[in-house]
DNA sequence: CAAATCTCAGCGGCACTGAAATTT
DNA sequence: CAAATTTCAGTGACGCTGAGATTT
């Protein structure tokens, strides 16, 4: 992707920009989760699951962002590689509990370190500061609000 | 879209950010061509014709960033719709040569102003600094040079 | 009954590939 | 001949919808 030479009034939209950005860092990510036989999605439902906690996939499909659909088609997937357990729950049969076990934990740190290289991979013209503004920018735009609790539940990953 | 709620490894990661704002993004971008009855491509495609003037097709690829198969599809529409016209070039027989006519140019105005308003509709949660600083880091990860010709081609967008 | 949950089949937009046809 | 250009058919990942089955 090389962004110069497009027109200016492409350059300088918000969104053309986010939509260029975003196809490299797909790039990026597909292939460190390629090189595990993996999915960006089943990161996703990992950390959840590893923050979380145990449970349902509805709740998994809105923590994740991941459509319901989608949370069957990877749960499916984690559960036959024994990465997560999925299993009727007994007070509302209606659902299942999903849970993450230690290969799974094991997994998500290994994957936490290559994403993070990716990451600054990612944005190398960027300097550390930059990279941070643009985070919070961004979040900022989503209507982040700031991670409560000062204490991080995860340690910092190493592109900070 | 709701950012908040999500584990905390993802609202961290570049990536991610970049994903979620891009998915309404293309909602909102989407709509305002909709409304048209148009595509994204094909504003990127008259934006470059309008900037650069009559050419190729396959300059048009590189210029807007879209595959060469892509531009032949969205060339086909606007030129049924009258909107550029296509002649094989006289000087390269193997070339067709695209350029934008009047109505082609009004129907740019227009989208202009729309689109503009669609992104101050994305960034609703952003300053007007804080918009500037994310399109300036965006560009700057894209390693985009400031475009050059301090005298803007087009007219600032009203978003700004 | 209505509502929630899980599952499955499939759709549409999109970036991209491969190959054929033509011309330089 | 190799390389460039246009065109077309098709693929795969992805976000999403609709509907059915089960349970509360």
């Amino acid at each position: 992707v090389d962004v110069n030479g497009a027109p200016t009034r492409l350059r300088r939209l918000p969104s053309w920009l986010l939509g260029q950005l975003n196809v490299e860092a797909r790039r990026a990510i597909s292939a460190v989760f390629a090189a595990h036989d993996l999915h960006r999605s089943q990161y996703a439902l990992l950390a959840a699951l590893e923050q979380f906690g145990p449970q349902s996939q509805a709740a998994l499909s809105q923590r994740s962002g991941l459509d319901r659909s989608d949370v069957v088609r990877w749960v499916d997937e984690l559960a036959g590689r024994r990465l997560v357990a999925r299993a009727p729950d007994p007070a509302d049969r209606r659902r299942n509990v999903v849970s993450i076990n230690a290969a799974g934990r094991r997994l998500l740190d290994r994957l936490d370190l290559e994403i993070g290289a990716a990451q600054e991979r990612l944005l190398a013209a960027l300097s550390r500061s930059e990279r941070r503004q643009l985070v919070q920018l961004l979040a900022k735009a989503l209507g982040s609000e700031p991670s409560d609790g000062a204490a991080p539940v995860v340690a910092d990953l190493n592109w900070r």
